[in-house]
DNA sequence: GTCAGGGCTGGAAGCGCTTGCAGAAGTTAC
DNA sequence: GTAACTTCTGCAAGCGCTTCCAGCCCTGAC
């Protein structure tokens, strides 16, 4: 393990000077940074990160927090934030949370706030007061996605807008039984997404003066396994049967197709599906769905994080403000599985 | 920010008491700890990440390597490494190196070596020597999940035999004609794992003596929808149809499954399918397949480093020597997707 | 030839902890 | 009461860098 002083020793330059000309400062001759450099490369130096980092008080690490790792939604944020930081040199440090408050807890108390991050991210977070007090009180750069986290910046999009889209695309095409697969809150108390987006379907509901049946919004778990199962009763059981659904995310818009199927129901002659995320699985579907590209909001953070730490940084990029709330870009993608609805008893024929 | 001298002026103590009383080190009278974390506690104390570990040498910080974060199987692993560092305490320091040959060197060099980390887990990686090299270099415990690691500990499970094990049921249940749905190589370069499990599908079938069509050998990228597209083309093309699958992924499989149903092929009553993996998908499409629980196998990683570095700790658990190979228990599922073959026009009917 | 000014350089003081060491204080056995 | 220990405690020396500051040398202007 060599060190900053055998560097300087081969070079012949003092441990001031190779660390000036190691880290790019700018006052160093050419020919004393062309030494230290040599130095460094034959004995595989590479500086210590905590002495630097403790030195210099600068981390180059930033930390994600994510309720799960393992969802799609999640997954594909964490890539877009890692892909990002890697390329600009930072460290990523995950905190997986998951739901479990106490771990939470843990993880803000005992590693969050050790100074050790020059960031956060936080992904679909809500958090108290106090938690968000506490985070504040770091005083390190915070952007939140898609969570509402008062005090940073945050990426997001109009869940119940969109959700108002979405239903509304339905409406449109003259559908007026259309159910709802919503997310299932109790998986994780702070997720209040499936709210959100259902309170969008039943405003286009009762914008377009539609009934909004308590029987026709079934629950999943945002899994195409979940939506599958409940999709099954929902298409099974009711005598009359809803002729288009939207689905609070793509996965569990896959379910309900497949449901319908095992009903012999034809998507989207006999039931339009609409869907919300932009997943991979669409395509194959066919599904109409509206894109909101996490990978992107993911590298958008991550940015928007590196700005907040370097604002010289990068072009004449207009810096970020702290507290800033930018609504990302979706997209409505319509594919094939929504159409108009089917012929009422042959009405419609004649 | 209060550092430990300020804790140390509360207390009336020596800042190498409290250091001693916060780590929980011995030897320190009931009284003066009890002074130490109260002053800690009031001044909401907590001890420079930095600073410590550049003191003491030890990091609290894992790093896991992985090609993918958005794949089921990395971030199926990555969910146990996590939530298994986390509980204890342990940082974890992600590298999403992706399939860039460049990305993973610059990971290697700037990041890994960087003394940052007390392990390093890898996740199907495979690397050249030199790099083995410069990893081992580091005099850090390493351990390998599914690659080929030679110096480190690894994780992993044979999947060669799995995949004979796989194929062998569908021979078994009188199949002959079975297609292989392989994942792409080209993919990831040093992801051979496609390969070997190609390797113990042949095998399978040359040791039953039945014929080994290229043609029914088709690749796809491990998701969904290309297992879909490609298994489309396979059913839909041959006038001369498999009577089974076998797919390198649980992904795959259920592609496959949903391209038979394009055809009006019901599984498994006109298609036997099989998968591999243990994906939660399979449970909802009846999938028989081998369960090799990534989850677990994250975990028991991650335990494996940690007890590489707290040799005492834990239970009296049997040490784990550096150089290990540890076997994963993986499970035959078996489900409704496979069943005996179609009668061949009508021949068994008699 | 002198002097001001700028470019580089090295010395040294930290960054905020951990820990070896030696000594203070407290115990026990005679 | 003393010797011989055992516990605790505080001092001080780092851990390996970064960066302030002062000083050196070299230009260029006068």
């Amino acid at each position: 393990m060599a060190g900053i002083k055998d560097v300087a020793d081969k070079a012949g330059l003092s441990v001031a000077t190779v660390s000036r000309a190691l880290s790019g400062k700018s006052n160093v001759s050419a020919k004393s940074r062309k030494l230290a450099l040599e130095a460094a490369g034959e004995l595989g130096f590479v500086p210590s990160y905590h002495a630097s980092s403790l030195a210099s008080g600068r981390n180059h690490n930033i930390g994600l927090v994510v309720p799960s790792v393992h969802r799609w939604y999640f997954s594909s944020v964490l890539e877009g934030v890692s892909a990002t930081l890697l390329d600009a040199g930072y460290d990523l440090t995950l905190y997986n949370v998951g739901d479990q408050p106490e771990r939470r807890q843990s993880v803000l108390n005992d590693f969050l706030l050790r100074k050790r991050l020059d960031a956060v991210i936080a992904v679909a977070l809500v958090l108290s007061d106090d938690e968000i007090q506490q985070l504040l009180a770091v005083h390190r750069p915070i952007v939140g996605i898609g969570g509402t986290l008062p005090g940073a910046s945050t990426i997001r999009i109009d869940d119940e807008r969109l959700a108002r889209m979405a239903t509304d695309h339905l409406i449109r095409l003259g559908h007026t039984r259309i159910a709802h697969v919503t997310g299932d809150a109790a998986l994780n108390q702070d997720f209040k997404l499936p709210g959100i987006r259902q309170t969008g379907y039943q405003r286009a509901m009762t914008a377009a003066g539609l009934d909004i049946r308590p029987d026709w919004q079934i629950t999943a778990d945002f899994t195409v396994q979940g939506a599958y199962t409940a999709a099954r009763r929902l298409l099974g059981t009711s005598a009359e049967r809803p002729t288009a659904v939207f689905a609070a995310s793509d996965e569990m818009a896959v379910g309900a197709i497949l449901a319908a199927r095992d009903f012999g129901l034809q998507v989207p002659r006999d039931l339009s599906v609409v869907g919300m995320d932009g997943h991979e699985l669409g395509e194959t579907f066919g599904l109409t769905t509206i894109d909101q590209d996490p990978r992107g909001q993911g590298a958008l953070a991550a940015r928007t994080a590196l700005q907040l730490l370097e604002p010289k940084s990068g072009s004449d990029d207009v810096p970020v403000p702290p507290e800033t709330d930018q609504e990302f870009r979706t997209e409505f993608v319509i594919r094939t599985s929504t159409a108009v609805p089917p012929d009422e008893s042959g009405l419609r024929r004649a």
